[in-house]
RNA sequence: GCCGGAGUGGCGAAACUGGUAUACGCAGGGCCCUCAAAAGGCCCCGGCCCUUGACGGUCGUGUGGGUUCGAAUCCCACCUCCGGCACCA
């Protein structure tokens, strides 16, 4: 029994023994309150990172407390599976996605395995397995059906060289991120669903317990903003739509600005400006998206020869065209007004046209001629004729007096109407791609589009297609695929596009209910008792597009009735399902990231020819930085950075150096025998992401099988602040090693033999109870690190009590039996090996939680702080129970503060209970 | 530029709802055990001042103000860093 602890004997052991027992199967059972708990399913991207450790294992430790809490948990896991980077390995390894994936699959799910958590195996879900997809499949023609998407036009990166379309991600500075070459705008048809149908009901939170941080990014994307859109006429008589949010500012529009490929551009144009907007419009199309929104851009622009009357004032303005009008919010088309918008200011200056002021500030004259930027703060109306002088303020839409007359004085006349735009574009779901699952959809022969009947589904992605670099989609080469019959039998053409795998995020935890369920996305009897999820963690990342499309899918869901089946179920076993199908999780939390540890580069001494910046190394040495002034050389310092053969040295000169090495340059490092590589010289790292190719990626296997799963765990909770995460560091991991191994020591060693001391076993108790108290707030409120910190008093307070001989043997083993059971959500396996030595009863896992007893937790006296002036001067021992006038007789008796209230009376006395006392004299 | 979040010892961090700032740990220093090393044990560890030492004094939670008996915490202004959005009419 006095064996040291080995976790690698002892991880492995109980990991074999739950899976074994089942323990950790999640099952529908109406007499226990429930708990969904779920955490973002991985891509299996090859192997699993210490950013899953630190995302899944404190996610593992809060579910399992509250399992111990006494309720049902499902905690489950699955694979993202879908997506590019299968398909880039594909082409370039000339191996199937499937096969790819399934492989990452399954060394992920074995390392998964190690962390110990209690994920539910058996309703693992892989989104790129048929069974999965089927349901994916079935969800785009419900939404097909139900109005949810339809065909639109978009503008996507185009690759010329690739001869495929691009995801945003992939196109930096307007070119392919991987091969370099350039990415154009071109557009294209393609699937969309109607998130816009659903920005009022997104914007509201009200049922959700989430970070602010998510709900103001939410809130931003969604961008809701309330104005009026106005019809102007062109001189042809023709209406040209405009959306403002500033209609106050009406009457100082003095041009009008279209998007360049607003479609009424080529009606309005004159003849004699005709070649100038064709010039314009091939420069826009030509530009990138990055490039039109470049800041710092100059304003650009084009006279189209047409006016249009504002129907305010009657007033004939001129039409121009502007890249800085996007097609795509509002109507593509603007009012200008040069006084009030900065943009509307750069245009008019830039061209000379006229600027008028129509929001006056108090006392000062805003002249147009000389105003130096757009106005954009409060004032009176002026220049608008029968509202003149009424008031301005900050505010935007109806809650500013001017705009809220404007727009009903528009009304009134039936020129334009109050109108609430949003910056959430609807989501673009196709994708030319093969690696995703295939939008269900037909092309008949008379042009119209039907879904595939849900008998027929899933649509099978094809097996024997190839995967060639240059080309398309390999769906839209194979014939096999692509024609088929329609409903009534005649000819149709499938879709090639797949799905966005966002598609299959938005509704996984559905499938988790019911992973094998072929009658429907999931079994409403599950569903009933599990929905909706309670806690979701994962990473802020997410923050704006899964976990705002996940949002939408929950809602059209329930307005498909997809929970009918499930909301019946509800009322059966007496539970009333409203509301609980308008959001998707309840709770959210976001984990922080973890970076990778700075490191010292090498400091070296290099010889050789130096021209300027530059050296042409003969020989380079590692010594020693403390050491480096004993050194001479033509550089001297720090390895900033390495590129193959060339270093970059922070000269003690101050200057960076490059250092050039070649196959004659000898390289000493004293620490590596033998003969030495460039190669073997380490550079800075400094603190930043995790990546191979900085090589700083710390692997958390190594880390498992050199310090044991829970070591890891439990380090990776105490060490950082949880929703902010920071920097590795290995030499932290020690407090932990000792921590588990003292508490190793104290488990399996002797009991004290002699009877105990009364106060002593009182006070251990009262240590003991804090700990509950303290542990339990911890884990309630995901501050693991403040958990782990009481767990190690706990081990000090055992500790001293053990050394001090005063605790009798059954406060000891007592004292032990909450240790570990408090630890078990933490460090699940040495928990349960020790509650198994101690002979306690299988499992540990399956014990209840403890209560903190509130009468165990204080003594018969306390010690307050006693303040003089609101300095703290000394402190008092007084009776839990005392009374006001007995702390402040106490305080008085005190030398330090009778010595600062230099014998005065107090003139206010304040106590605080339990905490201090504080004299103001 | 706009919107969020955060600034606390040498380091990671703690402090419930305004009530003893720096819990817990790392690193560091001193001592003990040991032939020695590893491991372990005990003690110290924010700055400054007085002092042989102790007792003590004083400053101190990014900066400057304010509210309060009392501020890391609330308010105002500013600085820095991180994240998001970015010509959104």
């Amino acid at each position: 029994m006095s064996d040291s602890y080995d976790p690698s004997e002892i991880e492995p052991k109980w990991q074999r023994h739950w899976e074994a027992d089942g323990l950790y199967r999640a099952r529908v059972d109406w007499s226990r309150p429930k708990h969904y708990a779920l955490t973002m399913l991985p891509y299996p991207s090859g192997d699993l990172h210490v950013g899953h450790w630190f995302a899944m294992t404190p996610s593992d430790a809060r579910a399992r407390y509250m399992r111990m809490k006494g309720f049902n948990v499902l905690f489950p896991m699955g694979f993202d599976a879908f997506g590019l980077p299968a398909e880039n390995a594909a082409i370039a390894r000339n191996i199937h996605p499937q096969q790819w994936t399934t492989e990452n699959i399954e060394r992920m799910r074995r390392q998964l395995r190690t962390m110990g958590a209690m994920f539910d195996w058996e309703r693992e879900t892989i989104s790129c397995d048929p069974c999965f997809y089927r349901w994916t499949e079935w969800l785009f023609a419900k939404f097909f059906d139900g109005g949810l998407a339809y065909r639109g036009e978009a503008r996507v990166n185009w690759s010329p060289s690739l001869q495929t379309v691009l995801a945003n991600e992939q196109v930096i500075d307007g070119k392919d991120e991987r091969t370099g070459q350039p990415v154009v705008q071109r557009q294209m048809t393609q699937w969309f669903f109607r998130t816009t149908r659903y920005a009022e009901e997104l914007l509201d939170f009200s049922k959700l317990d989430w970070p602010d941080s998510v709900r103001t990014m939410q809130s931003n994307w969604i961008g809701r903003g309330e104005g009026a859109s106005i019809t102007f006429t062109t001189e042809d008589g023709e209406p040209i739509e405009i959306y403002t949010t500033r209609p106050d500012t009406l009457w100082g529009a003095t041009f009008m600005v279209l998007a360049p490929e607003h479609e009424q551009v080529e009606r309005v144009t004159h003849d004699e400006q005709r070649a100038a907007v064709r010039a314009y419009r091939e420069q826009a199309a030509r530009a990138t998206e990055i490039e039109r929104s470049d800041e710092h851009r100059e304003k650009t622009g084009v006279f189209t020869g047409g006016h249009a009357i504002n129907p305010v004032n009657g007033e004939r303005i001129p039409i121009w065209i502007s890249d800085y009008v996007m097609l795509r919010y509002g109507t593509g088309a603007i009012m200008a007004v040069p006084a009030h918008d900065q943009r509307d200011f750069d245009l008019a200056r830039k061209f000379g046209l006229e600027i008028r002021p129509v929001i006056q500030p108090e006392g000062e004259a805003l002249d147009g001629e000389t105003m130096e930027s757009a106005y954009l703060g409060p004032g009176s109306m002026r220049n608008s004729g029968a509202l003149d002088g009424t008031p301005a303020t900050e505010a935007r839409g109806r809650a500013n007096p001017a705009i809220h007359r404007v727009i009903d004085w528009l009304e009134e006349r039936r020129i334009g109407k109050e109108t609430i735009r949003y910056r959430l574009r609807d989501w673009l779901i196709s994708r030319q791609r093969y690696w995703g699952a295939p939008i269900p959809m037909l092309l008949r022969g008379d042009g119209g589009y039907e879904a595939v009947p849900p008998e027929s589904l899933p649509v099978l992605l094809p097996e024997g297609v190839e995967f060639n670099p240059g080309g398309q989609s390999p769906l839209k080469l194979s014939e096999d695929f692509r024609w088929t019959t329609d409903a009534a039998g005649d000819p149709a053409e499938r879709e090639t596009d797949t799905m966005d795998t966002f598609m299959c995020s938005s509704w996984y935890q559905y499938r988790y209910l019911s992973p094998g369920y072929t009658e429907a996305p999931f079994d409403p009897e599950e569903a009933a008792y599990w929905l909706p999820v309670d806690v979701y963690t994962g990473g802020a990342e997410h923050a704006a597009l899964h976990l705002l499309y996940t949002r939408f899918f929950t809602k059209a869901m329930r307005d498909l009735g997809i929970f009918e089946e499930t909301a019946r179920a509800m009322k059966r076993h007496g539970r009333a399902p409203e509301g609980l199908f308008d959001e998707p999780m309840l709770h959210l939390r976001n984990q922080g990231q973890i970076l990778g540890e700075e490191r010292r580069g090498d400091f070296v001494v290099a010889t050789g020819r130096r021209a300027g910046n530059h050296l042409l190394a003969d020989r380079i040495e590692v010594i020693d930085a403390a050491l480096a002034h004993e050194h001479s050389g033509d550089v001297l310092g720090e390895i900033l950075r390495r590129t193959e053969n060339v270093l970059v040295v922070a000269d003690r000169s101050g200057q960076s150096v490059s250092v050039e090495t070649g196959p004659h340059t000898k390289i000493e490092i004293p620490e590596i025998e033998g003969e030495n590589s460039v190669g073997q010289l380490r550079h800075h790292l400094e603190i930043q992401r995790m990546s191979k190719s900085k090589g700083n990626v710390v692997s958390p296997d190594a880390l498992v099988t050199e310090y044991g799963a829970d070591t890891v765990r439990a380090y990776l909770m105490f060490a950082f602040d949880w929703e902010k995460g920071g920097p590795w560091d290995r030499q932290g991991m020690m407090g932990v090693v000792r921590w588990l191994n003292e508490v190793w020591d104290l488990a399996t060693g002797p009991a004290p033999a002699e009877a105990g001391e009364r106060d002593a076993e009182r006070n251990l108790a009262r240590c003991v109870h804090r700990t509950i108290a303290r542990v339990s707030e911890s884990l309630e409120r995901f501050h693991f690190n403040t958990a782990v910190a009481a767990l190690m008093s706990l081990r000090n307070d055992l500790r001293g009590s053990l050394r001090k001989a005063t605790v009798g043997a059954e406060a000891w083993n007592e004292a032990l039996r909450m240790l570990l059971l408090l630890m078990a959500p933490l460090v699940p396996h040495i928990a349960e090996e020790l509650w198994s030595r101690r002979g306690l009863e299988y499992s540990i896992h399956q014990q209840p939680w403890p209560e903190a007893d509130p009468a165990l937790m204080v003594g018969d006296t306390l010690t307050l702080a006693v303040q003089v002036n609101g300095k703290r001067r000394d402190e008092i021992e007084v009776a839990v129970d005392a009374d006001e006038d007995a702390i402040r007789r106490a305080a008085m008796a005190s030398p330090k503060v009778q010595r600062h209230l230099r014998g005065r009376e107090p003139k206010r006395v304040i106590v605080v209970p339990g905490r201090l006392v504080n004299l103001i004299s």
